[in-house]
DNA sequence: CCTAGTTGTAATCCACTGATAACAAGTTCG
DNA sequence: CGAACTTGTTATCAGTGGATTACAACTAGG
């Protein structure tokens, strides 16, 4: 019982979004209970419908928040150095807040459901946007740079990157090619 | 009702897998339903849990199949030139049977479940190693390989790659780059 | 202070889904 | 033939999970 604090909706509901960005992260969006976010964001269940109207809005909700996220951190890298090489050092930041590529990634597992979908392909979209603008890259290097991460994402999933990671021969092989940019 | 075959259980089992194969590739790990794929096999919803024990099972099937396909294509297209590039250029022959990558993807992000989860690693680990063994490829050459392969695989899922393609510009621009192999 | 609005919960619903059990129909082989 | 086995179904269950409703508790402002 303790300290029964009471938040206006909005704030609560970014609450939930956190623990909903979490729990998706973790387990996608079929796999992850509205339950589960509700006791991790110390609410009821219904009361997280209630805040979202339904699990999929709060899904979506989800992959805006982080896909946002994503492009900041791509934009604060680029005020540092406008070169596709140094956004692509800082990886490194993604993978230190791992939620945001791996909500991504159940975003794209779930592409199948058309409202989903359309907001995974305008995101995705607008990322692939935002790098060229931001680095002048080609098309090509600008997949090239795409690609990589979709590689990190996967990793990230099979949880074999990272500091408690499954330590297995092969993926650290690969992670030690990360560092090497050729040319 | 037409005709009513009788079939053994092996080759049932192997009807039903390959429904499973398109149902996962299509709804992923929870989003499938036992139902969904006993209708496509043309048998009954029960039947498919006694042939395979577990939805779970059934699922982890799936990933291996697809994976020996995957192992098969790759060293077919080695078998023809054993050089990373060329492996590259057939590609095209994993997008023409979609549900092999997209299995695949649905099994990353269901890599939260342990025993899935152990075994993508161990499917993901074989397949890096393959390609190595194939094509020679040093570690960070075998990387980018993959890696174009995990973008290719979620613009997959993304619905926005291949001939029923939803056409985007961002979508088209970045598939135009894919013939070109820099160097 | 007291009414109107807001935050939050408890109770409950109901559709769905994986799994089990019991049974029917066909096959094989001595 | 007929006993033993295999293939397959129907009926059904038990648990779950998202959503709705009604209500409780707190807060603000006139």
């Amino acid at each position: 019982m303790a300290t029964r604090v009471r938040l206006t909706a909005a704030e609560r509901g970014e609450e939930v979004l956190r623990a909903a960005v979490q729990a998706f992260g973790a387990s996608g969006y079929e796999g992850t209970k509205t339950d589960e976010i509700a006791r991790m964001a110390g609410v009821s269940q219904p009361y997280v419908i209630r805040l979202f109207g339904t699990k999929q809005q709060l899904f979506l909700a989800a992959v805006q928040s982080v896909c946002e996220r994503i492009e900041q951190i791509f934009r604060e890298a680029a005020a540092e150095s406008p070169e596709l090489r140094s956004l692509g050092h800082n990886y490194e930041r993604l993978l230190s807040e791992p939620e945001l590529l791996l909500v991504l990634l159940h975003g794209f597992s779930a592409s199948g459901d058309r409202t989903i979908g359309d907001c995974v392909r305008e995101r995705f979209g607008a990322i692939y946007t935002l790098v060229r603008e931001l680095t002048g890259a080609t098309p090509q290097e600008a997949r090239e740079f795409l690609a990589t991460g979709m590689l990190l994402t996967v990793m990230s999933a099979m949880q074999v990157l990272g500091p408690n990671a499954i330590p297995l021969p092969w993926a650290q092989e690969l992670q030690s090619t990360f560092g090497n940019d050729n040319e």
